[in-house]
DNA sequence: GTCTATAGCAGGATAGAC
DNA sequence: GTCTATCCTGCTATAGAC
C-alpha cells in the first residue's frame, strides 16, 4: 500500500535500462561491459546484479521492457486505421511505411530500435523468439487481415507475406544502414528525404500487392 | 626464385582466414576469441600475431582477402551481361537479384557474406570504407550505367539510386534473416523458394524503375 | 538495501626457448 | 620461423562491510 503501484518507479533500474539499451544498440552485446553501462547510468557494478542478476538477463530485459514497447508504438497508427475501418490497400501500405520511418518515435529511438533488432535477426536466440511472438507475428497477422479486407479475394497469400517481408527489409535498412544511404544518395536524413523514402517504399509495396503479371 | 610466386600459398595463413571468416560471420567480432579461431584452424595463438599482428588486423584481412573476392564473384554475371550488351531493364534487374540470391556462391558462402556485411553496415568503420570503395560504389555505378542505357532519358537519377538501395536491402534481408523468413513463410530455402524470391524482388525493382505515377 | 572490494577467470599480446 | 609459457588487463559475479 505504501509502495504505490509496486511496479516501475525505481530510477536506478530505469537508468540502467536506458543506458544499456543505448550501448547495446550502438556496440552490440559483447562489445559492451557492465562497467561501461553502470558508469553511464551513474551507479556501480553491483547494482546490475541486484536488479537484473546478470548481464544476459539485463539484455533480455532491455527487449522486454523497452524494445517491445517501442514496437507497439510503431504499430499503433496501423491499429488505429484498422479500428477506423474504410481504408484502401494504399492507405495500409503508406501508414505502415510512415509508422516505421517517420512514426511516433524520435529519430534516435528509431535507429536504436532497428540496430537492436538487426543484431538479433540472423540467429535463433531467446530474444529473437520474444521479438517474433510479441511484435512480429501479431503485426504480420494484422497487416494480412487488413489487406485481405480490401483486396480481391483471389489474392495469393504467399505473395502478401513476401510483400510484408520486403517492407520489413526496406524499413530496417533505411533506418539502420544510414551510412550507406547517405553515401549513395548524398543526402541527409531530413524530413523531405524521409518523406521521399516513405513514398518510394509505399509504391514498391503497392505494385507488389497488385500482382506481377509475368513469368 | 625458389619460393614460387611468393604470394599466397601459406596454408596456415589460409586456414586462419577461413576459420576467422566463418566465426566472425556467425558470432561477430567481439564474441569470438583468437583462441577459438586458432583451435579451429589447428594452430596456436602466436600464429595470428605472426601472420596478422593483431586480432583487428585479422578481421580487416578477412574482408580484404575473402569478402571483396566474393563480392566480385557476385557481380560477375552482371558484368558479363554488360559486356554482351543488348539487354532490357528486366534483364539487368533479374540478373542482379539472381546473382545475390542464387549466384555463383554456395549457400553457406552467401549467408556468411551477408552476415559479415550486415554487421558493418550500421557504423562507419574502416571496414565499411573498404567495402564501400571496393564493392558497393563500383557496383552501383555499373548498375546505373546499364539502366541508363536502356531506360528513357528523362528517368530520375534519384529514383534509380533508391531502387538500388531497395534491392540491396531485400537481398541482404532474404539472405541473412532466414529465421524470420522461414518462420513467416513456413518454407525452407529450397531451389523453388529461392526462385520465387528472385522473381518477387525482380518485379518490385522493375515497378520501381518504371515510375511511380506519383502520390 | 547499497556499494566497496575482491575473487576467479578469459581475453589479447609477447618474450624467449627450440 | 614455430610454438610454449606467461604477462597483464579487463571481464562478470559475489561476499561482506556499512
Amino acid at each position: 500500500m505504501s509502495q504505490e503501484h509496486t511496479k516501475q518507479a525505481d530510477p536506478t533500474r530505469e537508468r540502467l535500462l536506458d543506458e544499456a539499451e543505448r550501448l547495446f544498440a550502438e556496440k552490440g552485446y559483447d562489445a559492451v561491459s557492465l562497467r561501461e553501462i553502470t558508469a553511464a547510468a551513474g551507479t556501480h557494478l553491483a547494482a546490475v546484479n541486484y536488479h537484473f542478476s546478470s548481464k544476459e538477463n539485463l539484455y533480455l530485459e532491455v527487449f522486454r521492457q523497452r524494445w517491445v514497447d517501442r514496437a507497439r508504438k510503431i504499430q499503433a497508427p496501423l491499429r488505429e486505421l484498422a479500428k477506423r475501418g474504410n481504408y484502401t490497400p494504399e492507405d495500409v501500405v503508406r501508414t505502415m511505411a510512415r509508422a516505421f520511418l517517420a512514426g511516433p518515435l524520435t529519430d534516435q529511438e528509431r535507429v536504436r530500435h532497428s540496430q537492436l533488432i538487426s543484431r538479433e535477426m540472423g540467429q535463433q536466440s531467446i530474444v529473437f523468439k520474444l521479438i517474433s511472438q510479441e511484435a512480429m507475428k501479431p503485426f504480420i497477422e494484422l497487416s494480412m487481415d487488413m489487406w485481405q479486407c480490401c483486396l480481391p479475394q483471389e489474392t495469393d497469400m504467399e505473395r502478401l507475406k513476401l510483400v510484408m517481408l520486403s517492407i520489413f527489409s526496406q524499413v530496417l535498412y533505411f533506418n539502420f544502414a544510414r551510412p550507406v544511404v547517405t553515401m549513395t544518395m548524398d543526402r541527409e536524413y531530413d524530413k523531405e528525404f524521409v518523406d521521399q523514402i516513405v513514398e518510394h517504399i509505399t509504391q514498391f509495396a503497392l505494385s507488389g500487392l497488385n500482382g506481377d503479371k509475368g513469368k
